[in-house]
DNA sequence: AAGCAAATGTATTATAAGTCACGTTTTTTC
DNA sequence: GAAAAAACGTGACTTATAATACATTTGCTT
């Protein structure tokens, strides 16, 4: 699977874990409802800097994040 | 510290345990040298995809490069 | 000082970031 | 269970910048 789609889903597991909707999920990462959506949609190929904000908005870390990611 | 340091500073950290230079790590990651060292000196904001290739490269995965990452 | 690895500057091309209008699906409320 | 509202999905588009490439320089090692 392409790492995109492997990143949304992650994002997306965390995200409905933490009891949140996509919208609010991108104001507290200050980027775009919909940008949020692609990302969760595996449509972007994200670059660290954005991925790092939606992270932190996540209330987690890279660490934990990537945590039993295959190669 | 930004997070395209830190990036760099693992990307290094692995590289030179694996005795590799930056050009031979660049072949294998199918990237340009010089692209390469700048990735390596923080100097690009990389995407998820190019971070794949030398992760890969580096014959390890996102879990292990990311463990110890601080928030 | 020759040879190699690493660093840097600059220019061009490819693509991520960001936004919009609209459509669809799901959930809530009456 | 119909209507309304909220949440989610998509395609197309512009702007910012990553990706790529080459030339040159610096630093290290023998």
């Amino acid at each position: 699977m392409a790492i995109e789609k492997k990143i949304g889903l992650r994002i997306k597991e965390i995200r409905t874990k933490n009891m949140l909707t996509q919208e609010q999920l991108a104001w507290e990462a200050d980027v775009d409802r919909t940008y949020m959506n692609h990302v969760e949609n595996g449509r972007k190929n994200i670059s660290v800097r954005s991925l790092e904000k939606i992270i932190n908005a996540l209330n987690t870390d890279f660490s934990y994040f990537f945590k039993e990611f295959k190669k």
